[in-house]
DNA sequence: GCATATTTTAAACATGCGTTTAATTTAATT
DNA sequence: AATTAAATTAAACGCATGTTTAAAATATGC
């Protein structure tokens, strides 16, 4: 029984965690390719050199960023939809209530988890991450399967392949509103003198995205 | 008469054409900050500097490639938008009726003219690119808020400020449509089998994001 | 046809990037 | 305490970027 020893004398979190802390912040504010190496490391307070020690190269810091996140929320999503499983009767509203519970337990991971995710994912699509998109399908390809036949079984007049595009579109409307959302929101402001926030705008996409994925206007 | 002085013998087109196309093709595919001026000025066979000489800067050369596309679809959609204003009532679907013509025309400005500005439209929306947001706020803000006035005639029982959000989202879910066009069709193919083009993507895209606009599932 | 203005060109500049190196410091093991 | 392993550091490397310069080529106006 070995005992692992503390090393948390000196710093009190270790160098990767402010790595990643710190590159977690400064992603999810600019994006991937527009954050450097030295604003991480000078954000962090530690050595430019230390990055590429402890996760090999910048695309590596990338995926531990967005996997920390996927490691917590993908469970989560699963197990709710599981309980939906048993439910008798479920519409897509249902399904995308589920959602919530995971993404408001990203706040473990960070103080302001549940934004930082969803801008990360945001960026990880519009900006040309394919490594990431690989990652996402092959680690959590089978959650993402059950979350499109949950979605079939809300909506059981369209076919799967409706199901399909309308998921991908709900994908595409959720994605530019994270990463457009300030800019959306100070138009708004100088528009219509509305306050709005980021909760503003989810609020507002939720209906929209509900109302798309269920639109009967034949096809 | 010796000699003729069309320039046309040597470059058929204007090096600022040439440079516009070429940054346009580039653009579009790559989006703005990934495009380098030596790429564009290869593919336009024209000389590095010519672009600081001719557009000032990087910046400037972006604003002109919008530019050009704007002047063309910006009157055109107000002119059927003045035309729906005379229609006793309108919905949705009419109003995003009145954009196929404008989409279309901007086959003048180059062959693949649609696809280009929709996924320009969208990496000006996700990269930081304040300024074109700036410039098509201050040159065509009237037409939009003539858009956004119509859209809220046609569904009067949501106020201004709805319109605003569900407008924007429409613009995301099309933009991510076409950006991610070609993998969704690839896909698809892969899972269901299905024969499904660009045309096939647009089909699925009307009718959902009808559906977003139109959603009453209260707010 | 000559002088003038415009455009094109090759080269360099300054800056920032991700990454690597090699020496030093710190921690762990014996 | 001595030795070994791990982590940190400052510096440099190689490369790519947007921009500027100053000379050469071309077109324009009188």
């Amino acid at each position: 029984m070995s005992e692992t020893v503390t090393r948390t004398r000196k710093s009190k979190t270790s160098t990767q965690k402010r790595i990643l802390d710190a590159a977690e912040t400064l992603f999810a504010r600019e994006g991937f390719e527009q954050t450097s190496l030295r604003q991480i490391t000078q954000e962090a307070n530690v050595n430019l050199a230390s990055v590429n020690y402890h996760f090999g190269s910048k695309k590596a810091l990338i995926q531990a960023v967005v996997a920390r996140y996927m490691n917590v929320f993908m469970p989560a999503l699963e197990a709710e939809l599981k309980q939906l499983d048993e439910r008798p009767s479920i519409d897509s509203l249902a399904v995308f209530e589920s959602f919530k519970a995971p993404l408001v337990s990203l706040t473990q991971v960070h103080k302001r988890g549940t934004e930082h995710f969803l801008r990360l994912l945001g960026f990880a699509y519009s900006e040309t991450q394919g490594h990431l998109r690989r990652y996402t399908q092959s680690a959590f390809g089978d959650v993402l399967q059950h979350l499109l036949a949950l979605l079939h079984r809300a909506n059981p007049k369209l076919t799967e392949q409706d199901m399909f595009w309308r998921l991908h579109f709900v994908l595409g409307a959720t994605v530019f509103a994270q990463v457009s959302g300030q800019a959306l929101i100070e138009i708004a402001q100088a528009e219509f003198d509305e306050d709005a926030d980021i909760q503003t705008v989810i609020d507002h996409l939720i209906v929209f995205i509900a109302g798309g994925l269920d639109s009967q206007l034949d096809g």
